[in-house]
RNA sequence: GGGGGAUUAGCUCAGCUGGCUAGAGCGCUUCCAUGGCAUGGAAGAGGUCAUCGGUUCGAAUCCGAUAUUCUCCA
């Protein structure tokens, strides 16, 4: 059975169940403070659990991607050494929402495996979760009794909380679990050892397929459990694994999912046969496996960048290349090259990759480009370094320049040399413990001061609302205290699609509190204040700061009409990567692969304020079904999770169409003026511009206008300001050129007559004077001719440098070779005369002083010294 | 969000603990040699040492700030 008949069955099995097949979130969450990428399944889901909203459907089934580079069971450092981890994989699950519980679950997972996918009985084991005394929980006998109608009372195991207790967090949500797990070894082997003996022992070829989580409890803060309101289900299934235990392979990278990738990357690395080599293959299947999570990760809209989820993306990329440079002997860009391959392989799934196929392969190739080169660097770097290289050392090749680790090393052990890894990770341990005590925060439990609802969300209606607090909480960060208060309803837009929450306050008959932000937490609107209100029950009146949301209304409503006009000056190729509006200004990423020409520039400006001018009546539409939206012409992005129904953001049905949560103009004209400030580039293949509106627009413009007016008048208003000023470049230049050689000639002047002053002595040609020179340059020049002229040198001039003392000592190429004279001490001596003091090398020195007046004194005291 | 680096000629970079008049390779200009050249030789142009301020007799070098950029951690 191929992978993708696989994947089918499963959707196809639990739709005949009743269950609505929905599609896979993004990979890269957008408000979620507690997680950076989709981890499991149930992710999406994750505020029907809290509560936070109502499930649409009260049975689910999908197959979700997934991304996992840390945790208790998988470490990016693991993946690819051995069989069976992943950074990306596929997971399959159904879900019940306060629908069938334990029993329909148990019973669909058996018949899905032995009947549909027909995987023998006597290989397969079931866990259920054997009790807690801490926890004061029981053996689940619930789930141990369904397991008996389905299998044997042997095959039944006890697991502990460890692995058989789920919790979604430190809080939240949480259930005993129940797992199915497949022997795969071969015959003989089973008859050696039985597989329960090796269930849940990190056995290759034993291992867990599925689990069943029965969610009935909530974890409190202080770890106490209650009792969930309503039990639900939630599965989930690693596809990879599934597939290589029905095509009966031995390690997941065997299945027909991976093994296109594996073969591309084995004919390229000088037709290396996979399962030769192990080291070799280590950097195979690293390379198969990483690109899919750096693939999906930039088709969900996260590129690789230096924090955050982004930099999680670049170290993925960067170890896939570090593994083809130093085994597979990749020393160009390859990666990129596999885009196109996972693209089509997954194209039905997944059609996000092949959509943008191109745009993520460019992305992919720049960002190896990128790090070749700090191999490059890190190279050169080490070539200087002993063969014995120290813990700071390693440390901050890897730390300052990027340098990994163990290429540190592997060049260590070529040169004969070693590394103190030791010394490596206490570096490490510093710069973590570092970053961690400035990230440390505490998050209380939320406290329920009313009915637990959900926020009813009225800001596009009133800024003013009477509203309720029906819930709050404590967040302790470097040490300052914040809260979190949520309404019943709110006028307050929370930060989104680029656009900031509303500030404001929220008054009662005795007090008035500060709004300081409002942001998202998954479906949650939370509203930050560094004050609780001392009562929590009464009413309150929310107030929007309105100055603020008006102009971020002009940002936003522009930002579309930008975006509709970059798609048609540019091409339909342009695709929002990234927005952010605020009461200041907007800034618009996209997709493209060139810079904007200042024409390009120019004709998207017209065209936006064309459409201001136009004054197109905004058509918003609040609850349109995401298809017909779609077939409306209206923009879903990619990286966004929509749900059934949209909000459409209508100007001009056939200028801009676009599916957006966020607060507009009423009609286009409230923008005024539209005026970019600037172009850019983010990444490879993406875009930036930034733009004010209105007011904004209108300071900018003046400013501009004020500083020009300013330039003409300071050059008497001339006819063509900007040749004016290139003149008067180019003429300074010229100036500072003559003034160059004017010196210089003074300078030859002055020269020529010490060098006539010159006294012949028997060891040496003295020259002793007192002179005026406009700068020290022009003092070391002399000096330096005159070194050239006589090579029995003894020159000591005292000299008046724009009313300053300076002394400068030469001593000629021959007479320095006897060491008779030293410079530097003869003119630290003599810098005495004048208050100062002064040093150089044995031929040629200076001093710099306070006393004018002391420089005959000099003269005098450096003949007496010299006589000596 | 918190660290660590880097910024020197058109490009890639040297310049050790402050002091040889800031260098190399490539590129550029001119000239010479060969039938031709990704050729050889010679000469030459090109630098506010990112910006601003400080320490010092003296700063590319030390200190601080800003900008840009690379990099690690969260």
């Amino acid at each position: 059975m191929d992978c993708n008949t696989i994947r089918r069955k499963f959707l196809e099995f639990f739709e005949s169940k009743g269950h609505k097949i929905v599609p896979s979130a993004p990979l890269v969450l957008k408000n979620d403070p507690t997680l950076l990428f989709t981890n499991s399944g149930m992710v999406q889901f994750k505020d029907n659990f809290l509560g936070h909203s109502k499930p649409i459907y009260n049975r689910v089934a999908d197959t979700q991607k997934c991304l996992r580079v840390s945790g208790k069971h998988n470490d990016l450092e693991d993946v690819g050494l051995d069989t069976y981890h992943h950074t990306m994989f596929e997971m399959l699950g159904n879900w019940s929402f306060g629908d069938y519980f334990k029993k329909e679950a148990i019973a669909w997972a058996w018949e899905l495996l032995t009947e549909v996918y027909q995987l023998p009985k006597d290989r397969l084991y079931v866990t259920v979760f054997g009790g807690d005394k801490n926890d004061h929980l029981p053996t689940d006998a619930d789930a141990e009794s369904l397991w008996k109608q389905h299998i044997a009372t042997d095959r039944i195991l006890y697991g502990s909380k460890k692995d058989n207790f789920w919790e979604m967090g430190e809080q939240g949500p949480c259930g005993p679990c129940s797992e199915i797990h497949i022997d795969l070894r071969p015959e003989a082997e089973v008859k050696n050892q039985p597989g329960k003996e090796l269930v849940n022992n990190d056995h290759p070829q034993v291992v867990e397929i599925w689990n069943l989580v029965f969610m009935e409890f909530n974890r409190k803060a202080d770890g106490s459990l209650e009792k969930l309101p309503a039990q639900h289900v939630d599965t989930g299934m690693g596809f990879e694994r599934l597939c290589m235990a029905i095509q009966q392979k031995t390690s997941n990278y065997d299945t027909d999912v991976f093994r296109p990738l594996i073969d591309f990357i084995s004919l390229h690395a000088d037709l290396y046969r996979y399962g030769t080599d192990a080291k070799k293959d280590i950097a195979v299947r690293v390379m198969a496996d990483h690109i899919r999570a750096v693939a999906f990760a930039i088709a969900d809209g996260q590129l690789p960048s230096n924090t955050g989820a982004g930099y999680v993306i670049r170290r993925i990329l960067r170890r896939a290349v570090r593994y083809g440079f130093s085994y597979l002997h990749f020393k160009e860009p390859f990666m990129h090259r596999l885009v196109p391959l996972l693209a089509l392989q997954l194209k039905d799934v997944f059609p996000e990759l092949h959509q943008q196929e191109e745009y993520v392969a460019r992305v992919v190739h720049e960002e190896e480009i990128s790090f070749l080169r700090t191999l490059e660097k890190g190279l050169r770097l080490i070539e200087n370094y002993d063969k014995t290289i120290s813990g700071v050392q390693a440390f901050e090749l890897y730390d300052t320049f990027g340098f990994p680790f163990d290429l540190t090393s592997l060049i260590a052990r070529e040169k004969n040399g070693t590394v103190d890894e030791k010394g490596f990770h206490e570096e490490m341990a510093k710069q973590k413990s570092r970053s961690k005590a400035d990230a440390v925060k505490e998050t209380g439990d939320w406290i329920l001061t009313g009915e637990d609802k959900k926020t009813e969300f009225i800001g596009y209606d009133h800024l003013e609302s009477e509203i309720k607090i029906v819930k709050y909480r404590k967040i302790k960060h470097k040490n300052k205290e914040l809260f979190q208060l949520v309404f019943d309803k709110t006028p307050f837009y929370a930060e989104s699609g680029g656009q900031v929450g509303d500030t404001g306050v929220i008054e009662s008959v005795n007090e008035k509190i500060n709004i300081t932000d409002t942001k998202k937490e998954n479906e949650l609107i939370v509203h930050f204040t560094e004050k609780l209100p001392e009562s929590l029950s009464s009413v309150f009146i929310a107030r929007v700061d309105q100055p603020k949301r008006e102009l971020t209304k002009n940002n936003h409503s522009a930002t579309h009409l930008l975006h509709a006009a970059l798609r048609q000056v540019l091409g339909k190729h342009v695709e929002q990567k990234g927005s952010l509006v605020n009461e200041k200004n907007l800034r618009f990423d996209f997709s493209h692969f060139a810079a904007l020409t200042p024409e390009e520039i120019a004709r998207v400006e017209r065209i936006v304020n064309q459409k201001i001018r136009e004054n197109i009546l905004l058509t918003e539409q609040r609850h349109v079904p995401i298809e017909q939206a779609k077939a409306m012409g209206a923009m879903a992005l990619f990286g966004e999770k929509y749900g059934e129904f949209v909000r459409m953001i209508t100007f001009d049905p056939k200028f801009s169409v676009e599916l957006c949560g966020g607060t507009h103009v009423a009609a286009t004209g409230h923008i005024g003026l539209f005026k970019m400030i600037s172009e850019s580039s983010v990444a490879a293949g993406v875009r930036r511009i930034e733009a004010v509106t209105a007011e904004g627009a209108q300071e900018f413009v003046n400013e501009s206008l004020a500083l020009l007016t300013e330039v003409k008048s300071l050059l008497k208003n001339p006819k063509d300001t900007a040749a004016s000023l290139q003149n008067m470049i180019e003429e300074k230049q010229t100036l500072e050129k003559k003034l160059d050689t004017l010196y210089q000639q003074q300078s030859n002047v002055l020269k020529d007559s010490l060098a006539l002053k010159a006294v012949k002595k028997k060891d040496y040609t003295l020259i002793l004077d007192k002179v005026t020179v406009p700068n020290a340059e022009a003092l070391k020049n002399i000096a330096y001719a005159l070194r050239n002229q006589f090579d029995d040198l003894l020159l000591v001039l005292a000299a008046d440098v724009e009313g300053k003392p300076q002394v400068a000592v030469m001593i000629g190429e021959k007479l320095a070779a006897t060491n008779q004279f030293h410079a530097g001490n003869l003119v630290k001596e003599l810098a005495k005369e004048i208050d100062g003091g002064g040093g150089g090398q044995p031929f040629f020195a200076t001093a710099g002083g306070k006393n004018l007046s002391g420089l005959d004194a000099v003269l005098t005291k450096a003949a007496l010294l010299i006589s000596q």
